[in-house]
RNA sequence: GCGCCCGUAGCUCAAUUGGAUAGAGCGUUGGCCUCCGGAGCCAAAGGCUGUGGGUUCAACUCCCGCCGGGCGCACCA
């Protein structure tokens, strides 16, 4: 189904290349100032540069050429300014392509065409330690990707390349080896690994020997030792568990957790490969990749092989684009990471295409840093990393005082529910909403305030919707409308049902540069003017054919809000 | 030293990728409950977009220089 914005720019440039001649693009846009009109064509003033004419009396031209083809959508176009042409829509136009919305599995968004094959990789929590916050917008942001490009059809395979073959391990075997522990019985094995690692990492400081023995365990390792395989297996496997608690209360989803152990068999070849087709040297010992050519990467190697023989991040990277390529076949890799990764993910994609993956697309979305209110990275008091399961406890608990103090009657499990999912929302909305580049300063109040561009709000108008429906004693809304049911007198009617039209728009930007943000500000001006409907047009005690119409805006507003929310993986419920 | 990112209302943030008069929330001030959930709604005040130049019909957005802040840069990941 194609959107509003994609019919008028599909119109208007069918217009502009039979009126002037011209091979350019409409530039559709919705109006700044919702004073001019709905839609505004921004592309004649480029034309009018490149052709040398007045732009005011080309816009003129398209403006009278155009009236005819959208004779059923919108009033005659009018020109202003420097040359803009304004378009206001019919409100019959409107009214029937709300019922198009309504029949519509993707709410009368476009499915993507064609599709695509996209790997998308987020999270990647370290084995043998807790996950923290710092993996919180890495897993929030990927999750939301992933859900909006799967909506619009791709074929999408997300992947967790989890950190289980670092060099933590030589402490964490050594350790093991030395204390002799049994992590089986162990009520909570990674606070064991972590206390193990901490304890031999700091030991090492002041002992070199402690150093050298973990290396030498590392080493052995990595030499497919069968003792140290077992140990480090065990380790791994008891650290799963923990992660997917994580995930499952998040609702983030892999199809695959191929970690960077999986990779180690490929190492070699990688770095043989390269210095095969003359990409990589030797240099001081070690394996690098140069960028002569490259200003920016002149002075930056990328070093694939230590001088001790050992590999790195960088050649375990190149290895897992290898086989994803080799695997799955995608069109695009999508690396969601903070940004202090950025040189690094530079290096690796320069490499790639000379490397011979010159036709794949590669894109590495990053994001800032979660700050405490004292605008320094986040952190407990005693300087730890915060963990996320229990700053999700937290998020379910301050949720629940709210809820207690407003509905103390409900049902205890009801509550709980409630809680869960306006506390999760809230924390994952939180993040969101803001452009992902920025750090961001993590707010309690903030985030769980039910004014303002947050979850609760978004929440609660879906509960209101949902309340005028039981009301009514109509669970499920109608399915289908009659087109000329459809009626829109009120302004307030009119302005959410055109709002509700533009449901693809957001979408499309929010894709375009992986930015969930964009969702969620057109979901909170959504929630707005449905507030603003909503307190000027009662539904249930209005007449028919108004009665009927504006449920089927109500229900509209509901569909648009839960699959929204839905795109940025929060959950909506029936009642708070 | 080189490179990347950021600087927008008192505070926290937007700004559809170069478009018309830069928008929200919090906070402040003032209104709205015979009415579908007031966890709500409406309104007012608040800006030389860090700064100085440049490009353009048009600049928060692009280019150059400063000033502030953050991050990265050879054997960690």
């Amino acid at each position: 189904m194609e959107s509003v914005e994609q019919l008028l720019e599909r119109l208007v440039t069918g217009v502009i290349r039979d009126r002037i001649g011209a091979d350019a693009p409409a530039a559709v846009r919705p109006c700044g100032n919702p004073k001019f009109g709905d839609y505004q064509v921004n592309g004649i003033l480029p034309i009018a540069k490149v052709e040398k004419k007045n732009p005011r009396a080309l816009a003129d031209l398209v403006a009278a050429a155009a009236a005819q083809p959208l004779a059923a959508i919108a009033e005659p176009p009018t020109v202003a300014g420097a040359g803009f042409i304004n378009v206001k829509l019919k409100p019959g136009f409107v009214a029937s392509r709300l019922p198009q919305a309504l029949a519509n599995p993707r709410l009368g968004v476009p499915a993507a065409s064609p599709a695509r094959t996209i790997v998308l990789d987020f999270s990647a929590p370290n084995v043998a330690k807790s996950m923290h916050v710092g993996h919180l917008r890495s897993t929030i942001i990927g999750d939301s990707i992933a859900r909006t490009l799967r909506f619009l059809g791709h074929r999408v395979i997300t992947d967790n390349h989890i950190g289980d073959w670092g060099t933590q391990f030589g402490f964490l075997v050594h350790g093991f080896k030395q204390e002799k522990l049994d992590l089986a019985s162990a009520t909570d094995p990674i606070a064991e690994m972590e206390r193990v690692y901490r304890k031999y990492y700091g030991a090492s400081e002041a002992d070199p020997s402690i150093r050298e023995a973990a290396k030498a365990e590392l080493v052995k390792l990595h030499a497919d030792d069968s003792e140290n395989l077992a140990l480090w297996k065990k380790l791994r496997d008891l650290s799963m568990p923990a992660f997917e608690r994580v995930y499952q209360r998040l609702g983030a989803r892999f199809d695959h957790t191929l970690g960077e152990s999986f990779y180690h068999p490929r190492l070699p070849g990688v770095v043989a490969g390269l210095k095969g087709k003359g990409l990589a040297e030797d240099s001081e010992g070690a394996v690098c990749v140069f960028f002569r050519d490259v200003p920016a990467l002149k002075d930056k190697p990328f070093l694939i092989q230590k001088s001790d023989g050992a590999f790195l991040y960088p050649t375990t990277d190149l290895a897992t684009l290898q086989y994803r390529v080799e695997t799955w076949q995608p069109g695009e890799i999508i690396y969601v990471t903070d940004s202090r990764q950025k040189l690094h993910f530079q290096q690796l994609f320069e490499t790639a295409r000379r490397w011979g993956h010159a036709d794949l697309k590669l894109a590495h979305v990053t994001f800032g840093s979660v700050l405490g209110e004292d605008d320094k990275p986040i952190k407990t008091r005693s300087g730890e990393p915060i963990k996320l399961g229990q700053l999700l406890d937290e998020a379910e608990r301050r949720a629940m005082e709210i809820v207690e103090a407003q509905n103390a009657e409900l049902p205890a499990e009801t509550k709980r529910e409630i809680a869960r999912v306006v506390g999760l929302g809230a924390v994952k909305y939180a993040d969101l909403s803001q452009n992902r580049i920025n750090d961001y300063v993590f707010s309690w109040p903030k985030m769980l305030a039910m004014q303002g561009n947050t979850a609760p709000y978004l929440q609660y108008a879906y509960v209101r919707i949902r309340s005028i429906f039981r009301k009514g004693s109509m669970e499920h809304g109608a399915r289908s409308m009659e087109p000329g049911a459809v009626v829109l007198a009120d302004p307030a009617e009119l302005d959410l049902a055109k709002f509700i039209l533009r449901f693809p728009e957001a979408i499309e930007l929010a894709t375009e540069d992986y930015r969930p943000n964009f969702i969620c500000s057109y979901l909170y001006d959504l929630a707005c003017k449905f507030s603003a409907f909503y307190e000027q047009c009662p539904v249930l005690k209005a007449g028919e054919p108004t009665r009927a119409s504006r449920l089927m805006l109500c229900q509209l507003t509901a569909g648009v809000l839960r699959q929204g929310l839905d795109l940025l993986g929060i959950q909506t419920i029936e009642q708070m």
